[in-house]
RNA sequence: GGUUGCGUAGCUCAAUUGGAUAGAGCAUCUGACUACGGAUCAGAAGGUUUGGGGUUCGAAUCCCUACGUGACCA
């Protein structure tokens, strides 16, 4: 059993034998670096029902459990804080189990089923930094909750249709000339961002020449020519007009191809994808069944509505009175078709706060259409990223484009690497693997690391740092623990058997204690839907093994059981480095 | 206007979900057997957790209020 387990046992026992107190769940928290020992229990909320002061109650359970629970070695009590120093066989016996544990830190499957759903961009303009947070989060999260037993199923909903590749289209019609990616030699997702643009800019001539003739700037914004346009063309895509359709799929292919490029490159994939030129019109009987079910209900205009002011929102519409769908329409289409396909237990949606509202209706009519799935239902909900000059804004022009900024933490992963000279036998292409490995750790850890519902802000200088809280630094370290065990096979040793109890080091018994948590971060991981905690793990991993290497020698060591115990440890750092950054979709090189 | 999120060191982020003297990194300053990999380690300095009230053994965390800031709904 664990030595957590274990001691919460032992505290239940003592609760019960010297207060005959039952306490189903006892909480232990990490020791203060100020006070001795690795685990305390908080006893201030007994003082009240036990009548006796917390120091007396600390002191009863701390002797109970040195005595009984078998790997408590000592404990001192402050106040209301029972702090219990683990014994170094505990240390041991524990360092030996999850070293040797190929799947420490992994739950076993358990039977349940989770989809999810990200990236899903739009098909008129490469993906951004704002699309790679989704990306790293929903890939991160799909990793941490199989790492929690749950069959994954990660899926993307692409859309590809609408006024705004209506828009792309129509500048590329006018104004294309029979350009291809090839012959622009451009990705295809850039080409069609370009006449996207293209679009956004005679748009806003024609309003202003309109404006200049005297149209409000409301009236200008709906009857400028080309918007007139491109609505002209939504309306023929939709009647399923050869040329339109054929020029739409055209350029939706070159889009994916592009897409599919930098996916590759960030390494992200899905199970399945969604088009909603497929789906965009499901979810109209969703809305008959509701309005049979008396769940909504029609306005004189022959809209649809639900009235959800009981669950503190709004009225909200559900279909238009022309019968045309609104986004919550599709939504409940696909919603049904995404478990009628996979019938999953659970659904998570990656998508931006800026859709909070959006998602507490959705749920909230599933619930009241009697969906079964309803409550298996989360929107995972991140906050924007901000630019040092201020929002994002692709109107603007002030995006930062994903695959440009791939190519810039590469390019300074290479310049440090380079400078280093630790590497100069590489192959060419073996560092160009590297690099793109250490660039895109010092990016995904970067935007990972930050609690995935908060707003953040993006430095360019910082998201290329290597040193520091970075995913480079967490990557060296394993590259440290792998150089030392190679080391040691050329010496001959053999440290892949459980070790016998020797005296610690306080910096060993810190690497210790930390790898034990491995389990418990990613469970609470999985039930945060953060990798942030992860990524903050891996970085006290690496951290506490640092400090440790500075501290002691592990090959000059003569102690042979000393230095069996290092090695151990050594490996097992090595292995839940490497594990935890996986999770994060983070690769860790043997050299760098 | 209505609803809602956020505000922690100069900057970027933590804080085990109500626990001890609020912790890291960057930047600044000091050091580290001429190195089992220095992309490292040890240390210094940096805070009235936006202001004000309240709840209790105990508050960055919960409640109220003011200010600042973002999002959504029209």
């Amino acid at each position: 059993m664990q030595i957590e387990a274990i001691i919460k046992t032992s505290l239940q026992s003592a609760l019960k034998e010297i207060y005959n107190v039952e306490e189903p769940t006892i909480a232990l928290q990490p020791t203060k670096k100020d006070f001795e020992g690795f685990y305390t229990f908080v006893t201030f909320p007994y003082t009240k029902s036990l009548r006796k002061p917390p120091v007396e109650i600390g002191n009863a359970l701390g002797a109970y459990v040195l005595e009984k629970s078998g790997v408590v070695s000592n404990f001192n009590v402050v106040q209301g804080f029972l702090n219990l120093s683990i014994d170094e066989s505990a240390w041991v016996g524990a360092l030996n189990a999850l070293a040797l544990d190929e799947n420490f830190g992994f739950a076993a499957p358990n039977g349940q089923s989770v989809m999810v759903e990200f990236s899903s961009p739009n098909t008129n303009k490469p993906l951004h930094l704002g699309h790679l947070r989704n990306n790293f989060l929903g890939d991160s999260v799909a990793r941490i909750l199989k790492a929690n037993g749950y069959d994954v199923i990660k899926t993307c909903l692409v859309n590809d249709r609408g006024i705004h590749i209506c828009k792309s289209m129509l500048a590329y019609a006018k104004l294309g000339n029979g350009e291809t990616p090839e012959s622009a030699e451009m990705k295809g997702d850039h080409l069609i961002g370009k006449y996207y643009v293209l679009f956004d800019k005679e748009y806003k001539q024609q309003i202003q020449t309109l404006v200049a003739e005297g149209m409000t700037r409301e009236e200008a914004e709906k009857k400028a020519p080309w918007m007139l346009e491109a609505q002209e063309l939504l309306r023929k895509w939709e009647q399923g007009d050869e040329a339109t359709v054929t020029l739409w799929k055209t350029m939706n292919e070159w889009v994916y191809a592009g897409f599919n490029d930098t996916y590759q490159k960030i390494g992200v994939s899905f199970d399945k994808t969604y088009y909603e030129s497929n789906t965009y019109l499901l979810g109209k009987d969703a809305v008959e069944e509701g309005l049979a079910k008396g769940v909504f209900f029609k306005k004189a205009d022959n809209s649809v509505w639900i009235d959800l002011t009981e669950e503190g929102l709004d009225e909200k519409l559900v279909l238009r009175g022309d019968g045309t769908s609104v986004y919550i329409t599709q939504d409940l289409g696909t919603t049904d078709l995404k478990f009628t396909d996979f019938s999953t237990n659970k659904s998570i949606w990656v998508v931006g706060n800026e859709q909070d509202y959006h998602f507490q209706v959705l749920f909230a009519i599933l619930k009241r259409l009697g969906r079964t799935y309803a409550d298996g239902c989360y929107h995972l909900s991140y906050g924007m990223v901000d630019l040092p000059s201020g929002k994002m804004k692709s109107r603007e022009g002030t995006v930062v484009d994903a695959d440009e900024l791939v190519a810039e933490v590469t390019a300074a992963a290479a310049e440090e690497g380079n400078a280093k000279g630790k590497i100069d036998d590489f192959t060419e292409a073996e560092k160009q693997k590297l690099f793109s490995m250490l660039g895109l750790g010092a990016l995904k850890y970067y935007l990972l690391k930050v609690d995935p519902q908060k707003r953040m802000l993006f430095n360019p200088a910082e998201s290329v740092e290597l040193h520091g809280h970075t995913g480079p630094f967490i990557q060296y370290t394993h590259a440290r623990t792998r150089s030392v065990l190679r080391k040691a096979v050329q010496l001959g040793i053999d440290w892949n058997k459980p070790a016998s109890t020797v005296a610690l080091t306080a910096s060993e018994q810190e690497v210790i204690f930390a790898l034990t948590q491995f389990p418990d971060r990613v469970a609470d991981a999985g039930r945060n839907y953060s990798p942030a905690l992860i990524s903050q793990y891996a970085y006290e991993l690496a951290k506490v093994y640092n400090t440790f290497y500075a501290d002691v020698s592990i090959l000059q060591e003569p102690n042979a059981a000393a230095q069996h115990v290092r090695l151990l440890l050594t490996q097992a750092i090595a292995d839940s480095i490497c594990k935890a950054m996986e999770l994060l979709g983070i690769e860790v090189p043997d050299r760098m």
